[in-house]
DNA sequence: GACGATAGATGCATTCAGTGCAGTATTGCA
DNA sequence: TGCAATACTGCACTGAATGCATCTATCGTC
């Protein structure tokens, strides 16, 4: 399968040793308290290199153009006949936020604190969010022609993207550390925010509400 | 009213020499050909005292902290005893869309072309919205108590100006140039997008097309 | 296996944003 | 008028990012 050339190999080998030094010196001493400098040395590997490699120092902590895209894309293309383009997005949303490994793994978990408190990773976080829910819009526009246009496909996702992040943001900042429970409030505010949308058979906490009245 | 001290007139008027200095040159030879050395001297001032009037290049055309926010307070405020917390929203998003200033001013246009074709510009743009999602939401939130928790509140804004965001960014990337003809069609979008959150009589595209059919 | 082409690595110099500091000028106030 | 607070400025410095020239390792080919 992974039949690299040895060059690509090594390449990939050294771009690996700049994210966990990156990592480890960001950890330690913080972003603001790490140079580019730092990390290449600690990599192994001249300063002018590192650039080769990365655009800027926010970027070793953005690496692979995210899964998340692909997940939601997937969704699209699996959608049913009698799907809406909002039950789409619904469940792709939902399917998202159970996989989301945002808190296990170690290099996300250092991103999600340091977008939360450093300015210019939070700026490239939005950024690459915003470049996402376009190619999530196109996708979605192409998979309803005649009845969304470009416009309208990006209001619709923007929305729902909007409502997670909304929620999230506040969640972050309220600095709960329990993940389950942050995803099951994650759950519950978007839904609430998107219940309009959602169908009868698809509210689970409205059903849940009924089985056991406040 | 106005009775600023001489000291307090003279930080104004030298600010207001740096945000032309700064727009004329941008317009010249564009935001990265730019640089703070530069503008300070057309404002003649150090290069030095730039930066005791604004945190970075970025936040020249960034200024007030945009009446915006203010103006979706406000409709918080003047709610009726019916509204629920989207139609609220729905009628603040309305009247900042349609006041929207951000076509006329020199500056605001100028940031706007910026805003899409620089990174830094865009980051920081999208950082301001996002706090001042954050502090609507909390404003709404204050207003329904018991209805609408924190996260709630800020998935429901989130929900709302994440409609209007992406819609615009695909307005402006395909660059139409009429504002009329891009603020109709935003308030298209956005109004299919937020459909389900509509009232009847809340319909205006609807029934406009009605009266005057295409 | 040798060889030329190519891509990657690196050092060096440079630009530019942004900060800290120290000294000077200006303003507000008594 | 004089004193204290505030603003302005130059200077030196750090750190990110880029351009360029050079050197080295790898690749495909014969």
């Amino acid at each position: 399968m992974a039949e690299l050339s040895l060059r690509e190999r090594k390449r990939q080998r050294t771009r690996q040793a700049i994210v966990e030094a990156a990592v480890e010196l960001f950890e330690e001493h913080g972003y603001e308290g790490t140079t580019v400098a730092d990390i290449a040395e600690a990599a192994e590997i001249g300063t002018r290199t590192f650039f080769s490699y990365f655009a800027s120092k926010e970027e070793v902590l953005f690496p692979e153009s995210d899964s998340r895209i692909r997940a939601v894309v997937d969704a699209i293309a699996a959608r049913g006949p009698e799907d809406r383009p909002a039950d789409v997005l619904l469940r792709a949303l939902r399917t998202v936020n159970r996989d989301s490994d945002d808190m296990v793994s170690r290099v996300a978990a250092l991103r999600m604190r340091l977008i939360r408190t450093v300015p210019a990773m939070r700026g490239r976080g939005l950024q690459l969010q915003l470049d996402a829910q376009r190619e999530i819009a196109r996708h979605l526009c192409a998979a309803y022609p005649g009845e969304l246009d470009e416009v309208g496909a990006a209001a619709l996702v923007g929305a729902f993207v909007g409502a997670v992040t909304g929620a999230l943001q506040v969640l972050m900042e309220t600095g709960g550390d329990d993940p389950v429970a942050m995803s099951r409030r994650l759950q519950e505010a978007t839904d609430a925010a998107l219940r309009p949308w959602l169908h009868e058979q698809d509210k689970p906490y409205v059903r849940s509400r009924e089985q056991a009245p406040s």
